[in-house]
DNA sequence: TCTGGGGTCCTAGGACCC
DNA sequence: TCTGGGGTCCTAGGACCC
């Protein structure tokens, strides 16, 4: 599938997670270039370097965004050197998002795509996004928009004014009251320099063609579940559970765990571990994808 | 069109306990 | 024989994000 598309691909309606087939179709004259991760990395750590020379908490959010948690007189001025410090010293552009909060920094930063700089406050927030469907909001996408939809709610206005106890129903205790505040701009969670330790670490893979032969997917298993316990034992980490992933054809994807006894990294443990729990699947159907991922200590 | 790989968080339901 | 209410923990699945 795609990955990223150039903004010249996507104005041909191409976008990430779109099979490639289908992207050559909507773009037959596209350059379709393979992923290097380890560059994007270099490229990640560049940018990141130069964020971390900012005055204020800067909390990285995946290889290509950053919360800075800074405050400014002129804000528009301030993210304005902050993109020409990214584009002098790494030569990639950005667009940044300012907010008073990371949920309007966030909506921001993709409003001021690409290469611009964007101001989201409560000032403006009705002016910018009433209008504009659910999913417009970050933590909320198709799924729960359709489900908003099924309720007579269709923009973020409508969100903000739902009444709570029809959202809860919906959504959860939780879930629902959070929604609402999210259209009301409102997020509570503040920049945190500090990185929480990963909860889990997994890898998975999808094979060219459905596998049915159980050698083969036993031989793939056992590949996997040494691979991530070679990577947590590399981070000090341990395994507290081990959950296997496998997908059937068409996209019909479970999932079966099994809790180690004690925490444990040893590559045997965590292949009996995701052998045991790779036995309660039924051995009968081709399999699209498997995966092993150990949920940590 | 037919759906990657890496994650996080939330929810519902069941088991279990007092 | 049929059964409360409160709580915790575990598991599987799903939604979402980059």
């Amino acid at each position: 599938v795609v990955t990223s598309a150039s903004y010249e691909a996507r104005a041909h309606g191409v976008h990430a997670a779109m099979p490639l087939s289908l992207a050559a179709r909507k773009c037959p004259e596209a350059a379709f270039l393979p992923s290097d991760a380890d560059a994007y990395r270099r490229a990640s750590r560049e940018v990141m370097q130069v964020l971390e020379t900012l005055p204020g908490a800067l909390e990285p959010a995946g290889w290509d965004e950053a919360f800075l948690a800074a405050s400014a007189d002129d804000p528009i001025a301030f993210a304005r050197s902050i993109q020409a410090s990214v584009l002098e010293q790494t030569g990639l552009w950005c667009s940044v998002g300012i907010g008073e909060n990371k949920l309007q920094a966030k909506i921001a930063s993709g409003l001021g795509k690409p290469r611009g700089v964007f101001h989201l406050t409560r000032d403006n927030w009705n002016d910018v996004m009433a209008v504009r469907p659910p999913s417009a909001l970050w933590g909320i996408g198709k799924k729960r928009e359709k489900m908003l939809a099924r309720l007579g709610v269709r923009t973020v206005a409508a969100l903000a004014s739902a009444h709570a106890a029809d959202l809860a129903a919906e959504f959860g205790d939780s879930l629902g009251p959070q929604m609402r505040r999210l259209a009301r701009g409102e997020y509570d969670d503040p920049v945190s320099e500090v990185r929480a330790p990963a909860r889990s670490h997994g890898r998975e893979i999808t094979f060219e063609r459905d596998v049915s032969d159980p050698e083969a997917l036993d031989a793939e298993l056992a590949r996997l579940a040494r691979r991530v316990a070679a990577e947590i034992a590399e981070q000090g980490r341990f395994a507290r559970r081990i959950v296997v992933k496998v997908r059937y054809a068409p996209f019909d994807t479970h999932t079966h765990g099994v809790s180690l006894a004690a925490p444990a990294t040893e590559p045997c443990l965590v292949e009996r571990a995701a052998f045991a729990a790779f036995a309660v699947f039924p051995r009968d159907r081709p399999v699209r994808l498997l995966g092993v991922r150990a949920e940590l200590a």
